[in-house]
DNA sequence: TTCTTGTCACCTAGGTGTTAATAT
DNA sequence: ATATTAACACCTAGGTGACAAGAA
């Protein structure tokens, strides 16, 4: 048996409508894919993969003004089916079972002819990740022709669609709240602020707007 | 055959007499352990490890004035003896082929009660690192009695000698200039400074006074 | 219009030698 | 005296969404 990790939070992303930035360099998942794993043979090794499959053959825009997505026509054409082995595969059952398993290495790409191994995926069409246990028979010469023996877990709350930007504010915002390196944006203690480091001559406009802006222009309070 | 990385570093640390910071919480080394390997079998599997030798029952001093090191009397009880494996181990002789082998995630340290599973160590002692393959036989049912099939290798310029704080002060100054994390105290440029972000009312004293010493000291120039 | 791209400030995470204070 | 410790400034390395400019 699996257990995702971190439900809760996927189930809220999830109500919401989860998007995930795809970008030409590979942009990680987040949440990340986690799952813990009872049941396995101690001994026994298996190969830990993912793959992701469209959830219908349709292209979606969102709609900012009714804040939902609408159907924009029929799917483009499908990306290469990529799959991404947990870096630790091949390992025994007991190394899988004894801590929590985590993609977290997995990138998403809309690059159509990336050559870093990420899984390639249409931007504004929905997928579903899906989670792989495969037994690394023995007896056969190559594990490569093993997938025979193996199981296949979907958790329905993980679906997604791709995008390059957000599109639901309310994503954006859940994204700011739960994900530790978008700590930079959250608006909590406004009053803490000045920032250290932050040079004088570019106040702070306001603890929405970021700083950059000023730096493209220069005149934020005048014009 | 094993073929030792960045050996130039390697011998001209060695020349100087390699110093190895060792702490509580654990150091890495620097230059790191990293090999290339030729002439394994591509499919069977493999176990790779370090372990590190007392390279004689003495104990050291260094002698500041006459820039060197004495011999202050006999060993101190040897440490808890411990072996690292590299963390891929089990693998394919192909895997470990196909790129340099780096033990960048061994951390020495000199806390006889360590319970991170790091490599002990006692200061001011001289040790030789020494590197493993061993074959992972099939046939036993555990590759923990398979320490039959093994190969030792031992790299003479790799030898160290244990310090809490650095002795030789060339050492110092050969770490700073190759270990791309002392970036920060290297020498260069003195007037391409100040840095970004240096509060002004901090002036750069040297370029080699941190501004560290004007925090506990407010007047550096004072006095 | 709608979507994508590249750059940026701002973070997390953790590896450096320095330094002052503390052991021994 | 000599050796060790803990906090620190300063890095590397890389993951965030914001934003402006570009592309379709």
């Amino acid at each position: 048996t699996v257990q995702l990790e971190m439900k809760a939070l996927w189930d809220e992303f999830n109500q919401l409508g989860t998007e995930m930035i795809v970008t030409k360099a590979g942009r990680r998942m987040f949440p990340a894919f986690q799952v813990k794993l009872f049941g396995l043979d101690i001994h026994a090794e298996y190969m830990l993969l993912m793959d992701f499959i469209p959830l219908d053959d349709k292209r979606y825009r969102y709609a900012f003004h009714s804040s939902s997505w609408l159907v924009a026509g029929k799917a483009d054409a499908a990306t290469p089916g990529r799959v991404h082995y947990h870096p630790d595969s091949p390992a025994k059952g007991s190394q899988w079972m004894k801590q929590i398993v985590s993609f977290d290495k997995l990138k998403l790409t809309n690059n159509l002819l990336d050559d870093n191994g990420h899984i390639i995926l249409n931007s504004m069409h929905r997928y579903q990740p899906r989670f792989h246990i495969v037994y690394v028979d023995p007896r056969k010469d190559s594990e490569k022709y093993a997938e025979e023996n193996y199981k296949t877990f979907v958790f329905e709350e993980t679906r997604f669609t791709a995008v390059t930007a957000y599109q639901n504010h309310r994503i954006t915002q859940l994204k700011i709240a739960s994900n530790p390196f978008a700590k930079g944006f959250r608006d909590c203690d406004p009053e803490m602020w000045p920032r250290n480091h932050r040079p004088h001559s570019l106040p702070v406009v306001s603890s929405t707007v970021r700083n950059r802006s000023s730096l493209s222009d220069p005149h934020p309070s005048g014009t």
